[in-house]
RNA sequence: GGUGGGUUGGCCGAGAGGCGAGGCAACGGCCUGCAAAGCCGUGUACACGGGUUCGAAUCCCGUACCCACCUCCA
């Protein structure tokens, strides 16, 4: 285990390179405070179910947030809950619910997705409103500041033409942008100024509005994550992460926010890149979204995580039947050579699910593919050619420590993509010592020992037929020298 | 129109001036009673046209097509 030096994490000459899209280079990540991350991921929007596309994103920093703690550093990892919003408002009022039932239901949702994709919790999952008065006070520092201004009538706008560096972030400038913009609502100077603060509608619940010194409303979208950021995270923190199509306008409108506060705010930009289906992104635009939970009931979970991370993160990612399919099997192979190891080594450390795979020395090209810029199609050939040797070695019988070393290995390579087969999360061997697996394996072997004893008499067609009805039932059956071993098809 | 990203073998997907990443599929071999699983082997691909260079998928110029964002979006 090495430990993060004064630049970032340090292994010989190798350093964690991570692509910033505010400069569009990919440098040495340098944290504000030695040893320690601090990253912003803008989180859902808590209007409805997720879809794989959130997944996509959440995943993918979530890789990021393995290997930075895998390498040593202390991270502090923030996600937002929008918890109030136009759609949220309308949805709700549209199904007769609360809009706050409405919110919570959907977060909750959001969280067992990510429990179950296998992604670790953020450190802090604050909701918009409960940040009102943070959101306030950056409402009138901006103000004082001559960046914002009120209308009157409860609305609180940030004032674009005050910050000559909008536009910054994507490289575009104000004046392209003069026939765009915002609703052109009454109150506002500017057509590009954004809403920091919305006042409050009578078509909307009083419930869905909070006094302020500026008049009755709710909180505008972008406001909540420069206010967020700064109370968690500080006035300057190292990682800004979010979906790509969260480039424009949101996380330009809350850079020219904080730094119009006089914050740092994010030193880096990193942005996933999009899902798409039949080569258009999937998103509420097109209406074109796979859910989570259909994703989820179709696939084996960690084949759709797997299938996510195929791609590098920033690269397009297509999600289709083809692709889930190879997802699949790639899975498959990944588990049925850990749970054999494991199977050979029987009680080692190495084979429990609970190994401590953060000591486990990962081999060099792995470090190199996620040092630079979380290559993880790279480090995913590193992992295949670890599993080849092991296979070699499980066939051949080679000795035991090596054996060890190299599951140890496997597993820790998969670990850091969340991918561990043998962990508790995604282990189908003892964890799944339930009353039905233990029935289940009973009958199963019942059949594999008639089978066995009619291949000792030769009878092959009688032991072809119980292997067939077997496969028939979605049984797998792997022969090896000591004998039959049996496992579940996921694959269809 | 503006700002970015892209086009790699049957499919997916890395790479970024010389060395055939890797995976899926297919085919052959080993193993097997036969299979499955596993292992070994087999593929000279980089949108098109010019240019630079001893050498270009990679750099430059041009062209075509695709995608994202340009105030709902992870």
């Amino acid at each position: 285990m090495r430990s993060p030096g004064p630049t970032g994490s340090t292994l010989g000459h190798v350093t964690l390179h991570l692509h910033d899209t505010a400069t569009r280079t990919t440098a040495p990540l340098t944290p504000v405070r030695e040893g320690a991350v601090s990253l912003y991921v803008c989180g859902p929007t808590t209007q409805g179910a997720p879809h794989l596309g959130h997944l996509r994103t959440f995943v993918a920093f979530d890789v990021l947030v393995r290997w930075l703690e895998r390498s040593g550093f202390e991270v502090t990892h923030v996600r937002n809950v929008t918890d109030i919003e136009d759609k949220i408002l309308a949805k709700s009022a549209d199904a007769g619910t609360e809009w706050w039932a409405w919110s919570l239901r959907f977060e909750r949702e959001f969280q067992d997705t990510l429990d179950a994709i296998g992604n670790r919790r953020p450190t802090y999952e604050p909701r918009a409103t409960g940040h009102v008065p943070e959101m306030v006070e950056l409402m009138q520092l901006l103000i004082e500041r001559g960046h914002a201004y009120a209308d009157g009538e409860g609305s609180v706008y940030f004032d674009v033409a005050s910050h000559p560096t909008y536009g910054a972030l994507t490289r575009q400038s104000p004046e392209d942008m003069q026939d765009a913009g915002e609703e052109m609502e009454p109150g506002k100077r500017d057509r590009r100024d954004f809403a920091l603060w919305k006042a409050a509608k009578t078509t909307e619940p009083d419930t869905a509005s909070w006094d302020t010194p500026f008049g009755r409303g709710r909180p505008g979208w972008h406001l909540e994550c420069s206010a967020m950021s700064r109370k968690y995270l500080g006035e300057t923190f190292d990682i800004h992460a979010g979906g790509l199509d969260l480039r424009f306008p949101h996380h330009e409108n809350e850079q020219a926010q904080s730094h119009a506060a006089g914050f740092g705010f994010a030193q880096r930009w990193m942005h996933s890149g999009v899902l798409t289906v039949d080569g258009l992104k999937m998103g509420k635009s097109l209406d074109n979204f796979v859910t989570a939970a259909q994703a989820l009931a179709e696939h084996p979970t960690p084949a759709v995580r797997l299938a996510l991370i195929s791609g590098h993160y920033r690269a397009t990612v297509e999600y289709n039947a083809r692709a889930m399919a190879e997802a699949e099997t790639v899975w498959e192979r990944f588990s049925a050579t850990a749970r054999r190891a494991a199977e050979q080594l029987g009680e080692h450390p190495l084979a429990a699910p609970g190994a401590e795979l953060a000591a486990v020395e990962l081999p060099a090209e792995f470090i190199t593919a996620m040092e630079d810029d979380l290559a993880v199609p790279e480090a995913l050939a590193v992992i295949h050619r670890e599993q080849s040797a092991l296979n070699s070695l499980l066939a051949t019988g080679g000795a035991q420590a090596e054996r060890a070393a190299r599951l140890g290995r496997l597993r820790a390579m998969l670990d850091v993509l969340g991918l561990d087969p043998l962990s508790t999360q995604w282990g189908s061997g003892d964890a799944s010592l339930g009353a039905e697996h233990a029935a289940l394996d009973s009958l199963i072997t019942t059949q594999l020992a008639a089978r066995e004893a009619a291949r000792a008499e030769k009878d092959w067609t009688r032991a072809d037929a119980l292997r067939d009805a077997l496969i028939a039932a979605g049984i797998r059956i792997e022969d090896g020298p000591d004998g039959a071993r049996w496992s579940l098809d996921t694959t269809n």
